[in-house]
DNA sequence: CGTATTTGACCAGCGC
DNA sequence: GCGCTGGTCAAATACG
């Protein structure tokens, strides 16, 4: 039981962290301090940014103990005798008690505390700068490893899913439950329909360019996804590089169903209605979103209700963001991003060959199942990720056990992990586990390792998706939730580094739809 | 007064 | 070629 549950946690911090974390706070021994539900950002930041300023409790002891080692040192060594350097950490403690020299003690320790804070930030930045190379390359990896892994697969005799192929779909996970998936589709299944796992790999091809808004995406998606870390977008020149590069992205379309009764999704962005449109089956109109946190960004967003069930809400999003994002909408880009990458590199190969091999790859997952599903049903290589189940979905994703190894949720930074983490255990477990190359998996955990190694991409996304609607259900009125509260252009700033963010929008191009079941 | 939302018009793609 | 549908634009409006 118990370990189940810490399982739950850690992959949850894996994959976002922050979301599942106020879900999950139900039961947070570890993580205690999460107070609202808008700590996302709060997390993220403080791992970023002001790791021992703001945290208080656990970052004191962290602190403290950071200290006695300057003390030991660089302030000794700038301080000759530790004695000041003592008195930071007595300082913590009571053990602070005499004045008289008072000043010469303060000094020593204000010192003390400027290199550290100093070296904090050099950590933070550094920290930053290799989450964001992890992140990079840990979505390279993943395109490659689904790649290999789909060519594999292609290669034998993989198709016994294949009849619903026939359909046009095939099947992600062949556990599945029925729904609908698309979301495009979902409007006339909207909440009907029940077997949406249809996976189809439709050629990307046809979808090449629709207009420049989506070359502009393809670009960003080609540059970021394949590797290069962050392209600023908006190169009108390199796009034809890009394109020339020809990735295997064209566009995808992730959709995202969860339960919510508000309006929208919270996903740390900024959105600006600009359409709405009455769908064919379903007494709800779909309302047309575009993000506003950046000039440039392509991002785009559509939300529809189910009129039969409106407590399903299906937000789609496309296209990736080009300009730095709160941690809160890190999250959500990178799911987006991942299931786009997943979708979209299983949608080529399929397209050669076979659908998706899933249930190779995906051996036991019955999380997944629940929440991935592929579908061609669209212009559009979709994947649906179907929170619907909400609660039972969101533990879909288990920590394996190198998970262990990051125990962050105790630290109580979670939030760190949010993607960096997320991704170094990825990389780390990649290796190792190749496409289920792993032999021994202990249990379970293991399995579903193995699968999220398949597609951690895939994962983060669900998590993230999963995070984000359960954040938003919690809070019914808002899915503003959090940040900003109306300025335009910046961010919340609950802490106050609302700057830039690392997190760079990784995979190009895709949609990802959120719904709600 | 500035911004976000609303809503009809407009356009492109697709099927017949 | 016509009509339908999805998607977007932009004027008008609402909101703070
Ligand atoms: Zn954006």
């Amino acid at each position: 039981m118990e370990k189940q549950q810490q399982h739950r946690r850690e992959l949850t911090f894996l994959h976002s962290g922050d979301f599942l974390r106020q879900n999950s706070a139900v039961s947070d021994d570890s993580t205690d301090r999460v107070k609202p539900p808008i700590i996302k950002e709060m997390d993220f930041f403080s791992s970023n940014n002001n790791q021992s300023h703001d945290h208080d409790h656990h970052h004191r002891h962290h602190q403290q103990e950071q200290e006695s080692k300057i003390n030991n040192g660089r302030s000794s060594s700038l301080f000759d005798s530790g004695v000041n350097t003592g008195l930071n950490l007595l300082s913590s403690t009571p053990g602070v008690s005499k004045n008289t020299t008072n000043e010469d003690k303060q000094s020593a320790e204000m010192s003390a505390l400027k290199i550290e804070l100093e070296r904090l930030h050099e950590e933070n930045r550094r920290l930053r700068s290799m989450l964001d190379q992890i992140t990079k390359s840990y979505t390279e990896l993943q395109g490659q490893l689904f790649m290999a892994v789909q060519k594999q697969a292609a290669a034998p005799g993989n198709q016994g899913e294949q009849k619903e192929k026939v359909n046009g779909m095939v099947s992600l996970q062949q556990l599945m439950d029925p729904r609908p998936s698309g979301a495009l589709d979902a409007n006339e299944a909207s909440a009907s329909d029940d077997r949406t796992q249809e996976l189809s790999i439709s050629p990307a091809n046809t979808t090449e360019h629709v207009s420049a808004h989506d070359q502009d995406g393809a670009a960003d998606q080609t540059s970021q996804s394949w590797g290069s870390p962050k392209s600023p977008k908006l190169d009108q020149s390199k796009i034809n590089e890009d394109q020339a590069s020809e990735v295997p992205f064209r566009k995808a379309r992730v959709s995202v169903r969860a339960r919510s009764e508000a309006p929208m999704i919270s996903d740390g962005c900024q959105w600006r209605k600009y359409g709405q449109k009455m769908a064919k089956g379903n007494p709800c109109p779909r309302a047309y979103y575009r993000c506003t946190m950046a000039v440039g960004c392509p991002v785009r967003k559509q939300v529809q209700r189910c009129a039969e069930d409106k407590s399903i809400l299906i937000t789609t999003y496309e296209g990736n963001h080009n300009h730095p994002l709160p941690p809160a909408a890190t999250a959500m880009a990178n799911t987006t991003s991942a299931a786009a990458a997943m979708l979209l590199s299983g949608s080529t190969t399929s397209k050669d060959g076979l659908g998706l091999p899933t249930s190779g790859y995906f051996p036991s997952l019955p999380y997944a199942s629940t929440m991935a599903t592929l579908s061609a049903s669209a212009p559009f290589p979709t994947i649906t990720l179907d929170l619907t189940q909400g609660p039972n979905a969101v533990p879909f994703l288990r920590p394996p056990p190198p998970a262990a190894t990051f125990p962050l949720p105790l630290h109580g930074y979670p939030q760190l992990l949010g993607h960096p983490m997320f991704a170094a255990h990825k990389l780390s477990a990649l290796p190792a586990m190749q496409l289920g190359q792993r032999p021994p998996a202990s249990s379970m955990v293991e399995t579903v390792t193995a699968a999220i190694t398949s597609d951690p991409n895939f994962t983060a996304a669900l998590a993230a998706a999963i995070s984000s609607i359960m954040a938003s259900p919690t809070n019914t009125n808002g899915n503003t939730i959090n940040n900003n509260g109306g300025s335009t252009g910046n961010n919340n700033s609950s802490n106050g580094v609302p700057a830039a963010i690392p997190g760079s929008p990784q995979l190009p191009q895709s949609c990802t739809t959120f719904s709600t079941n």
